[in-house]
Parts: structure tokens; sequence; C-alpha cells
DNA sequence: GCCAACGTTGGC
DNA sequence: GCCAACGTTGGC
């Protein structure tokens, strides 16, 4: 079993909205990064995701989620107008691909950033690294660990 | 294949 | 809203 942090702005999907999705899942659309789409394409079926909400007041780790679906076509990069389209996807290699997670708790309270940054144990977790901008990025047990407790 | 210009991310 | 840090694009 793996484990992922995953970032969303709250606009595009919190973790309230997972889970107040129907089944509490929701396709993870959207990631127009290699890098990033190559750590999907890793995902199995219950592997665990740190919910991360980015862009947010404050930024931080709101909740858990697992991997429910593993990689499959994005359709959305099919769509012209759409926002998620991309010109060089074909039916035959949509380039891009999207797993969907499943909603296993929301936090009391956020894990802002600046808690992980000071959590000992957490100083080579990516997140807390200068200018990682990465949206799915890979956690060590570890890390995930003492980010649970942190959250409870 | 280099790298300047440009676009995006995301903390602050 | 600013802007540093990245990633991508495209001219050469």
């Amino acid at each position: 079993m793996r484990y992922w942090l995953m970032k969303s702005e709250p606009d595009e999907a919190s973790i309230d909205d997972l889970a107040n999705a129907p089944e509490r899942t929701l396709p993870w659309t959207g990631v127009r990064n290699y890098q990033a789409r190559n750590f999907m394409r890793e995902m199995k079926r219950g592997d665990k995701v740190l919910f991360y909400a980015s862009n947010a007041d404050p930024s931080g780790v709101t909740g858990l989620a697992e991997i429910v679906r593993e990689a499959y076509p994005d359709q959305f990069a099919l769509k012209k107008g759409h926002k998620y389209f991309d010109e060089k996807a074909t039916p035959d290699d949509t380039i891009w691909v999207m797993v969907d997670i499943g909603w296993v708790a929301t936090f009391p309270h956020i894990v802002a950033l600046e808690t992980l940054k000071e959590a000992p144990g957490l100083e080579n977790m990516v997140v807390t690294k200068k200018g990682s901008r990465l949206s799915i990025q890979p956690v060590t047990k570890s890390e995930f660990d003492i980010v649970l407790k942190l959250g409870k």
C-alpha cells in the first residue's frame, strides 16, 4: 500500500464536497502535469490519500481519502471548450488520466502547512519544501502517520 | 538541444 | 494581488 498527497483548491473540490458527493467518491480530473500524471498511474485501489487544500486560508491537509478506482482516461481532455481540454489528446490517447477517490475522514481541524513545516519527521515531506508545486505527491508511511496524528 | 519568453502554481 | 519558483513552448 502506498500513500499520497493530492492538492485541490477548495473552489474546485474540498473535503466537504467529497464527503457530500454521491457514494462519497469524486473523479480526480484536471491533472495536466506529466510528473503528477505518472504518479496517478502508479496508484492502486486502497492507497491512502492526504487531501490537501491549496490556495486556502490557511492551506493544509483537511482530511483523508483513498483510491477507489485506478487510472483511466481523462475524457475532459477531449472536450473542446472545456477548461481541461488538451488539443493534443485523441480518443486513442487522451494523454491525461484521472482516478476516483473516496472519502475516508474529515479532520476535526485543518493541519496547516505551517504545522507540517514545524512537525518533527516531516522535514523531507515534499509539500513542506520550498517551491513544491506538484499537485500529486508521494508520501512515506511515517510521514502519513505523523500527519494523521496531527489531524486527530 | 539550448535557453529566453511565457504561463501557471500557490504561499504569503 | 504580488511574485518566486517552476514547467512548457518554440525560435534558433
